[in-house]
DNA sequence: TTTTAAAATTGTATTCATTATAATTTTGTA
DNA sequence: TACAAAATTATAATGAATACAATTTTAAAA
């Protein structure tokens, strides 16, 4: 908790309670959960949350670059507190979202044409996953 | 419109009147357009056309690795007729998404775990692009 | 050519993630 | 304590995408 705590400071976000908590989970949880899924497991432990505030806190999160929204998935948005830069990938079977290793990191080597400015990055692979390839 | 046919008929996809117009208008406009989009521009020329087969179509054609869906954008999926492997870039002030290209191929440098099978692999970034920066 | 079954298209209704709105509550400061 | 700004909340609305069932088209068999 006091981790995000830190961490939502210093990215210049007031640390409410809402904040922090949705925060932290996003810390301890690498499933790149999406709004809803943080917002019904949350909902026991701060039964006065809403499900607008974890959309508002994510959108405001996400501006601040606190955390990553991840548009992998076609029918709604993910997010990862994971900061430092790595590749996606979901399977198409599962659903399951899993971080990917960049060496040489890629994501560095990409050419803007001149006066264009990146703010975001995101590699993003879909496929199937060795799990789900031998169920089949 | 034969290129376009022709391309249908290379990934197993029967060419139906509905398919090769939508098809023939991925090949033609570089401008990365939704399924609303595609079905608005087409509806003049082909009155009969439904939405409906518009979004089925476009889902078929993806299936089939005959166009590209890119989730760039987390409102809505745009498509790509260019088949060779290029990245994306979205300005987040006017919208518009232009390709990148890359060198070095970053893109064939992912390395995912042992039994994982990639299907479609991304590079997205967003920002500002030149025109909207002067702008500002 | 006619018949027939499968495939494709269509229009309508529905779903569901997300956003807009306005009211209420909380927070920081004077 | 009082007050203004910020944050949170519940509800309503939006809109992209899908489900569904009916109709039309297509391709092959008789």
């Amino acid at each position: 908790m006091e981790q995000a705590r830190q961490h939502l400071m210093a990215h210049g976000i007031r640390p409410s309670v809402q904040r922090v908590v949705i925060m932290d989970y996003l810390m301890k949880h690498h499933t790149h959960p999406t709004a809803d899924t943080i917002f019904t497991d949350l909902q026991p432990q701060l039964p006065t949350l809403s499900r607008t505030t974890v959309y508002n806190t994510l959108q405001l999160l996400e501006s601040c670059h606190a955390v990553q929204a991840l548009t992998i998935d076609s029918h709604t948005v993910h997010y990862d507190g994971v900061q430092e830069p790595h590749g996606h990938f979901m399977c198409r079977h599962c659903g399951r979202i899993e971080d990917i290793t960049l060496d040489g990191s890629p994501l560095h080597h990409v050419a803007l044409p001149a006066g264009y400015t990146a703010e975001h990055v995101q590699l993003n692979c879909t496929g199937v996953c060795a799990s789900c390839q031998t169920k089949t």
